[in-house]
DNA sequence: TAGCGTTGGACAAACGATTGTTCAAGCGCT
DNA sequence: AGCGCTTGAACAATCGTTTGTCCAACGCTA
C-alpha cells in the first residue's frame, strides 16, 4: 500500500517532457524560457501526481538543505521556548525547517553544533547560550556555516539578536519609582554575563534619572534560577537596615524564588515589598501574587534571528546586531506604592 | 578559508584504495572482507582528514535520513519540553537528529507532518497531541512513515507511550487520604480526553479503596490551563456545602490557577485546603505554597517513544503501547492533615 | 601443473534532483 | 533562397554515498 513516491521523472513522463524542463518550471527558474503551454502541462501533471521534491536529492545537488539548526541550553526556560517558537515560525514562512539540538553541559562544548553542521545537515545555526564561552565562538566559526547568536552578544560574533536590557530595566525601575519607591534593590543576573550587565546598567541609570544614588542601592547577584533568586533575597533581607521597599529582579525565574523567601519571612507582597521582574511568561500569573513584569519580545527574537540567518545563508552581508526594545509593562499584583 | 570538506573520495585517495572499500570499512559493514591492513590504513586516513559522511548523499542512497520529526502542540508546556528533551537524548544516543515542528492550531491539521514526511526529511514521526483528532491519524497514516504517539493512546494507532494515569492519580489521592482527608474534590482534565479520563478513573478508584463514595465526590473539569483551573476552583467553592478539605488537580498548570483563587478567597493552603497535582516541574516550587505533586516520567516518555520509533524504522514489529508508572510523590507545602 | 575455491578489492550503477551545454525548429532579414 | 538569430526543450554531467557484480591473485588439491 506504500506506493513509491512520485519524482521528477514521473511528472516529466506524464507531461511528455524532460525532467530538466520540469525542474526549471517547478523551481520557478525564470531564466530559462519555457512555453506557457508546456508550463501549464507540467504544473498540471505535478499537481495530479502530488509531486513533492526530494529534499535530500535537492540538497545534495545544491548543497542547501533548507534547514536551520538551533541549539539551546535548556528547553524549559520560557525565554528559549518562546524563541524557538519564533524561529520555527519565521523558518516555516521561508520554507525552512528547524533541527534542534540540546547542548548538554556535560558533553564537550559545541559537540552538538559540530554534529549538525559537519554532516551537511543544516545551512546555518541559531545559537542561544547563557554563558560566555570563548571556545564556543571558535567552534562555531570552525564549522564553516553561518550562525546568529540569540539573547547575547559577543566580541567576534557579528550577527546577533538581543534584547534592549537597559531600556527594559529602566522601564521596570521607572515603574517602581513612579509608585513612589525610593529604596530599590536589584536581584541581578550573572554579573559577568551580557544580559546581567545590561540590566544592572539600566537599573542604575534609572535610579540616577530619578535622582537616587545608584551606588548605595543594594545589588545581589541571583543568576537565573529559583534557588539563586531565593538566596539573593535572603542575603538582601539579612543585610543591614534600612530595607528596600521594592526589588527589581533581572529574571522572572529568580523573582519567583525571591517571592518564596518573602512569603516565608512574613513580608507581604506588595504591601511590605514590591516586586517587578524582567520577561513575561505564563508563570508570572501562576505565582502569588501575580507578578508585575516587563514583557520582552522573546518570540520576535527568534523570528528576527531566523530571518537574519536565512539572509546570511542567501549571501547577504552581515546582519549586524539587532537590539529589540521591550514590549511593555504588565502591571499585576506584585507592585504597589510603598507602605509608609 | 572555507576549504572544501573532505569526502569519501579524498579518504580513498589518501589510503590508496577505492571509495567503495572505504565506504565498507567506515560503515562497519562486515559482510565484506577487507584485509586488516588496508582497514587500518583507511581508518587512519579518515581520521587524518577528519572525514564526516555527507548525510544528504547517504540519505539519498539509502533513503534513510537518521532524523526523527517531532510535533508538539505547545513548547512552553513543561510536559512537552521535557518529552522533547528525552526524545533528543535517546535520538542522540542512537545517532539520530530531531527535526521539530509546531502544530499551529490555525493551520490545516497535520500540515506540519506532511511537510516533514513527504519531502523525505524524516524517517519517522513522534507525535504529541492534546486533543483527539480523528483526522490526525488518517493524515499520519497517509504520510507512509512510521509514527509513535506520546502522552496519548488512540484507536488505530498501535504505537504509543503514555503515563499510567490511574496509578498516578491513586498515588496523589492516596496521599490525601493518608493525611486524613475524607472530602476530596477533583479538578479534572478534559473529560473527553485520554488523560482526563484515566485520571478521573484513578481518582474514583482511590476513593473507593479508601471506603469513600466516589459518586458523591465533586468533579470539576478544568482542562490544562491556568484559567481553566481557576474557573473550576471557583465553581467548586460556589457549589454547595460541605466544602472539600482537599483537591486533586489533574495537572500542575490548572493547580496554579486554583491556588490563585484560593488565595483570593482567603482560604489558606494547606490549612484550609490541601492541594496536590499531577506532574512535577520547576514551577511547582515557584508557586506559594510550593505544590505537592506526583512526579511523572515525562522525559522518559520521550526517550521510550524515540527508541520505539527507531525500532520501528529499523523494521521491528509494532512496539505496542508502553505505559509508564509514575515516579513518586513529591511532598511540598501544599498538603497537610485537614483542619478539624 | 592444471583446475578450482577464496579472498581482497576495484568497477560501475544507482538514488533524485539541478544546471551548463547542445541542438533542432522557426523566424525575419537581405 | 540562404543566413543567422532566437526560442524551446532535450542531453548529460554532477553532487557523495552505498552496494551488487566482477575480476585478479593466491593457495590449495589432485
Amino acid at each position: 500500500m506504500r506506493r513509491r513516491k512520485s519524482g521528477l521523472r514521473d511528472v516529466a513522463q506524464l507531461a511528455g517532457v524532460d525532467v530538466s524542463t520540469v525542474s526549471r518550471v517547478l523551481t520557478g527558474n525564470l531564466q530559462q524560457r519555457v512555453s506557457s503551454e508546456t508550463r501549464t502541462r507540467i504544473l498540471e501533471a505535478a499537481k495530479a501526481l502530488d509531486y513533492q521534491p526530494n529534499a535530500l536529492a535537492r540538497g545534495l545537488r545544491t548543497s542547501r538543505t533548507a534547514t536551520l539548526g538551533i541549539v539551546v541550553p535548556q528547553l524549559d526556560n520560557p525565554v528559549f521556548s518562546s524563541a524557538i517558537r519564533g524561529a520555527e515560525l519565521a523558518a516555516g514562512r521561508l520554507a525552512y525547517s528547524l533541527l534542534i539540538a540540546h547542548r548538554d553541559s556535560g558533553q564537550r562544548i559545541g559537540g552538538a553544533y559540530r554534529r549538525l553542521a559537519e554532516t551537511h545537515r543544516v545551512d546555518g545555526l541559531l545559537v542561544a547560550s547563557l554563558d560566555s564561552d570563548r571556545d564556543l565562538l571558535v567552534e562555531l566559526r570552525g564549522t564553516g556555516v553561518p550562525f546568529v547568536l540569540m539573547n547575547r552578544q559577543a566580541a567576534g560574533a557579528a550577527n546577533a539578536v538581543v534584547l534592549d536590557n537597559e531600556r527594559a530595566a529602566r522601564m521596570a525601575v521607572g515603574h517602581l519609582v513612579g509608585l513612589g519607591h525610593r529604596r530599590i534593590a536589584h536581584l541581578a543576573g550573572r554579573l559577568e554575563g551580557y544580559n546581567g550587565q545590561g540590566r544592572l546598567a539600566g537599573f542604575r541609570a534609572a535610579l540616577a534619572e530619578a535622582g537616587l544614588d545608584p551606588q548605595s542601592a543594594p545589588v545581589e547577584p541571583a543568576g537565573y534560577s529559583v534557588e539563586g533568586g531565593a538566596a539573593a533575597m535572603q542575603r538582601l533581607l539579612a543585610s543591614g537596615e534600612p530595607q528596600p521597599t521594592a526589588v527589581f529582579a533581572a529574571s522572572l525565574i529568580s523573582a519567583t524564588g525571591a517571592l518564596g523567601v518573602l512569603h516565608a519571612a512574613g513580608i507581604a507582597v506588595p504591601r511590605g515589598m514590591s516586586v517587578v521582574a524582567l520577561h513575561d511568561a505564563p508563570v508570572a500569573s501562576m505565582v502569588y501574587p501575580a507578578l508585575t513584569t516587563v514583557r520582552t519580545p522573546t518570540q520576535e527574537m527568534g523570528e528576527k534571528a531566523a530571518e537574519m540567518l536565512i539572509g546570511l545563508i542567501g549571501g547577504e552581508a552581515s546582519g549586524g546586531t539587532i537590539v529589540l526594545p521591550p514590549d511593555d509593562l504588565v502591571v499585576r499584583a506584585s507592585t504597589a506604592p510603598p507602605a509608609d
